[in-house]
Parts: structure tokens; C-alpha cells; sequence
DNA sequence: CTCCAAACTTGGAATGATTCTAAAGTATTT
DNA sequence: AAATACTTTAGAATCATTCCAAGTTTGGAG
């Protein structure tokens, strides 16, 4: 949409237009699934589709709490697992910190997260897309979701601690 | 070890070998740490050296308790948290339970959750290999470890609950 | 061998993310 | 409007994991 192609499309407007088509993608299946589209759950998906930081319940909380005060917990965890059960949010676990990610980018990636400052970043990989289908395949499973992480210690948090050998473990 | 070798090494003398060297690695790993090889250690080491079944802290635990009546579930997260750091053993996450599951198979391969039985299995896949390298190079991370799974539903699971589409989310 | 300090283990308490529950709100259908 | 089916919400309950203080064990110095 807006698609003025004057030259190039603007990154903020393409950006957007990505944005905007994946939020519709979750309305849709949720919608599909029978389920109505209440406020909170646009809220939450309008959100997720707009961020690629593999956010916590409690971080998707706090982002929207302000605009949405009546917003409660419960219902970021309900909605999350209904989108991770339609296989639109995958789940990824916890970063060093004991909270689990969810990712919504489903481009075939890796992740990698950083046990220091608990941020998890992608690593575009195509190769991966082939072996989801290949997985399920191979081994009899209905495959709902993916977790492909590395995890680490990222090149920031390695400058800031260049002596300690022993970041946490989960 | 054990080496005979009449005509063939047997199946089970092959399998304790190789269990025997893998909880060798594990030991003079936490040896060259300057971590001491005590009796909880080295009792852990050998259950994870031995098993393909991607226990959780608590399953290691009760595993062990009755021939170790001392033990604590305390030292085997300890264990296992010096064991993840020293890249020996990595984290998956959840399965469905809300319980970390461990991994001592370090040979390249991608792991199934079943998230309504809750167990782990492994799919070789020697392509995996490739990656650790390459995205610690590609990204700068220092790599601790890795958690490459897919999650959803085993055929045996999926044959009991035919109907039911909706099995827990993480 | 004895003694000491460092490294470890342990049981119990504390934490905190996630799940559960019951009550109240909202959409949909009759 | 009334009945019904879904949802949200606040608060309580869970329970895996972490923290802590105290008691043990270990390796090495003397
Ligand atoms: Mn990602
Ligand atoms: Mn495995
Ligand atoms: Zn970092
Ligand atoms: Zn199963």
C-alpha cells in the first residue's frame, strides 16, 4: 500500500506496509480460528508485528500499558499463546534472563541471544528454510514452532567484560 | 577401552564406551577449569554422559537421589550451570513442562519437543555443523551454546488427541 | 600429620515468571 | 431485552530456579 514508487519506495513507508500486512496476517488467522478481534488482541498484534526484538510478555506489557491502561498480564500471556498455537509467534525461551522470547519474524533465521544483556538479534539464514518441512518429514511431527538460538555473549558485552570468563548459563 | 575386538566390538561395549569417553571429556573439562572432581560431580557427569534423553535438573535429581541420598537439587543446577558455561552441555528450554531441558549430544543435529508429552528426541542432520562457526563469525557472539528445536506435536501424541488442535504453546 | 583457607554442598527460604480462578464485561444470537 | 458464548481482569497460586547462611570436604603449607 502507498505504493508512489517515486523512485524507490521510502524505507519508512515500506517499512510500514511490511508492518501493516503482517498485522493484518494475524488478524486474519485469529479471525480464521473463530476467535473475536478484541481490542487488546489488536493492540497486541499490532505490536508485534512492528518489532523485531523478541520482546517478553512483561516488555509487550509495559509497551502498551500506557496507551491501554485497563490492559492486563493474563491477557498478553492468553493472547501470545493462542498466536504461538496458530503457529504466528514462535516461542523462544529465556535469554539469561528467565523470561521467554517470542519472534515473530518467521523469514527463515537464526537467532542469536545474548546472556549478558539479555538481547536477542537475528541472523538472516535461507538455508533454514528448507528444513522445517524436512523436519516434520523426516520425523512424524506436527510442527507448530521454532527455536533456533544461539546464545552467547555479544561483541558489545564482551568489550564491557573483557576478564569475566563466566556469564550466566540460561 | 575394553578393546577385544573377537570379531566386533558388541553393541553395549561400544555404547558404554563411548559414554565412558564422553564423561571422560566432561571430567577433565571441569579438571582444566580448576573446578574439583568431587563425588556430586562426577555421579552427574556420569548420568549425563549416559543418557540421550535431554533430562530437566529435576529429573537428573531424582535419577540420582537413591544412590545418593545427599545429593541436593541445588548442586545439580550448580553442575549443570558450570557445565552450560563451559559450553559441555547446552540449555533447550521448555518442552511443554516450564522446566529447562539439558543436552549433552553436541554432535550436529536438530531436536523435536513434543509439547504434549514433553520429551526431546533428536534428528541428525550434519548441515548443523557448518553454523556455529559461521554465525560466530558472521556475528561476533562468543558462542556458549545452542538451542536448535522444533516444537509441536509427536505422532504418538497426535494419534491419542486426533481431535484436539490445540496442544499447550511453550 | 595437622591445620587453614578456599572450594563445595546442603536445606530451607526467597524470587518471580507463568498459570489458574472466579467474577465482571462484551459481543452475538434468539 | 434476555440468554448464551467469549473475553478480560485482578489477584491468588504454582513451582522451577535462585539465593543464602551454615556446615563439610579438599588440597596444600608448614
Ligand atoms: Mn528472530
Ligand atoms: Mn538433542
Ligand atoms: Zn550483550
Ligand atoms: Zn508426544
Amino acid at each position: 500500500m502507498t505504493g508512489h514508487a517515486t523512485t524507490q519506495s521510502q524505507p519508512t513507508t515500506s517499512y510500514e506496509a511490511a508492518a501493516a500486512q503482517r498485522e493484518a496476517r494475524f488478524l486474519e488467522a485469529l479471525q480464521a480460528a473463530g476467535l473475536r478481534l478484541t481490542a487488546q488482541r489488536r493492540a497486541i498484534c499490532h505490536y508485534l508485528a512492528r518489532t523485531d526484538a523478541h520482546p517478553t510478555a512483561q516488555q509487550i506489557y509495559e509497551a502498551l500499558k500506557p496507551q491501554f491502561p485497563s490492559l492486563s498480564l493474563t491477557t498478553v500471556y492468553n493472547t501470545l499463546d493462542v498466536l504461538v498455537r496458530l503457529g504466528l509467534v514462535y516461542a523462544l525461551g529465556g535469554a539469561g534472563d528467565r523470561a521467554v522470547h517470542y519472534e515473530t519474524n518467521t523469514e527463515p533465521h537464526i537467532n542469536l541471544a545474548c546472556l549478558v544483556c539479555h538481547r536477542v538479534i537475528d541472523l538472516p539464514m535461507p538455508e533454514v528454510g528448507a528444513w522445517r518441512s524436512r523436519v516434520a518429514e523426516a520425523s512424524g511431527f506436527k510442527i507448530l514452532g521454532a527455536r533456533l538460538v544461539y546464545y552467547g555473549v555479544c561483541p558489545e558485552c564482551q568489550r564491557q567484560n573483557p576478564a569475566d570468563d563466566n556469564p550466566p548459563s540460561e
